[in-house]
DNA sequence: GACACATGTG
DNA sequence: CACATGTGTC
């Protein structure tokens, strides 16, 4: 018997809103802990992590660890029809090859329960081995994505280059080239408009826009995201959701050779 | 001589824009009751029935009863020409196969008339005979509208039911299925977010929820939709114009073996 | 032209 | 958060 009661129900919308373009099934895994799920994007090229934690719920009921196969596209056509500030609660009895979600309005002058099969899915459920990263950088979500949605107008790929002063976007297209410099500043007022960078040394990295621009669907989920670079390694883009957990991108960089063939034939 | 005058211009441009995807063609009828309309949709499925009484005009003016068939997306287009605060002015002239829209700003700034050719539309007025029904449910038009656009993402048809308790919306779909049920609910404050049945007996009937979708077009006209059913009757969805009529739409209830066929194979 | 999406306002 | 508005897409 599982019965997961989530007070903020537009946490999980927006959740599912982040990761459904990215994958398209996947397994949830709900255990004492928490609800978690991990999964490769459908070309097998990019990692999502979710770490919802039980703390975070009004109600966690999860006798047994489970594990639940779901289309994301399914399964986020019935979150929308949750309303924004509805609570969710997640059932699924035991043995059950469905899973129940349940929207409280409010007033609770509304419920609704819509019911949705699960799917069998082989879980390449992989360990993701903790990493000691050269460079870290904390910087608004939303400069972010706006980073990285006008270089893709550019061009392909984006190098991420992190120095003491400052973190560097840059890409190359047909049409020109884009340099994007954000300069390490803590002296805001306010700690989720700053741009703090920690480094151990230079790093300089290059990274298909197309995922980046998938990942930054998770920008209403924090005000702040959190970029990990080391040389040879998955970059991290992290987007922690308050009181309960995280949700975690990882995407390889492309090497040299690969930069390469994208740029424009001089 | 024809000559209509409506302060409140915005209204009818809504009336257009809730009924021209349901009607291409139809005949306005003026008499001194009022302005009505009454016509079958395009496939001949639904029925919509407009009322505008003489009261609501500031001035109103029909010396012979007068049909005058009208393109409702031509008239649509024309209204669109008006501001949402313009006074209309509707002129017919005797015997004319033409009709005008008369535009005035409120500063009387602006003044535009736009005259349309009038067609000969076969008018298959249907008696509509006053019915008793089951059930009467009154709720925000808002709350309708929402329900059924989400349901339709789920599945093509509807069952709604109502218990003294409240109205049940149901649906199923390739994907699962989906309840919401809204209690009855008189205590609030503000009459147009209440939700109160009035039930003689318990009701369930099935319903295609593209039309039902193409009624709540109507939202805009009222803050509040009645929803009267009996079985083997078609249900009455309407939207009261405040000071003027209502518009008021018609939908047969699909029989059983129609459900049959959209429900998926177990 | 309808719909979905994004945004600004109450 | 709901609503209205404007924009882009199919």
């Amino acid at each position: 018997m599982l019965e997961l009661r989530l007070v903020q129900g537009s946490l999980l919308k927006k959740v599912l809103e982040s990761i459904k373009d990215l994958v398209n099934d996947a397994n949830f895994d709900c255990s004492a802990t928490g609800f978690s799920l991990q999964a490769m994007d459908s070309s097998h090229v990019a990692l999502v992590a979710l770490l919802l934690r039980s703390e975070g719920f009004e109600h966690y009921r999860c006798d047994r660890n489970i594990s639940m196969g779901m289309n994301l596209n399914n399964m986020s056509k019935m979150l929308k029809c949750a309303g924004n500030d509805d609570i969710i609660t997640i059932k699924a009895d035991d043995g059950s090859d469905t899973v129940t979600f349940m929207f409280e309005s409010p007033t609770q002058d509304k419920i609704a329960d819509f019911e949705m099969k699960l799917m069998d899915i082989d879980s390449d459920h992989l360990g993701i081995p903790e990493a000691e990263y050269h460079a870290i950088v904390r910087m608004p979500s939303s400069e972010f994505g706006r980073i990285c949605k006008d270089l893709s107008s550019i061009g392909d790929t984006v190098v991420i280059s992190v120095t003491k002063e400052g973190v560097k976007f840059s890409t190359r297209g047909d049409i020109g080239t884009a340099n994007i410099v954000c300069r390490q500043n803590t002296t805001v007022d306010k700690p989720e408009e700053s741009t703090i960078i920690e480094m151990q040394e230079p790093v300089s990295l290059t990274f298909a826009l197309r995922y980046m621009n998938s990942f930054t669907k998770a920008t209403p989920l924090s005000s702040t995201v959190t970029i990990s670079l080391s040389s040879e390694l998955p970059v991290v883009v992290e987007y922690k959701i308050a009181e309960m957990g995280y949700i975690r991108f990882y995407l390889a960089p492309k090497i040299e050779e690969d930069e390469e063939e994208t740029k424009p034939q001089v």
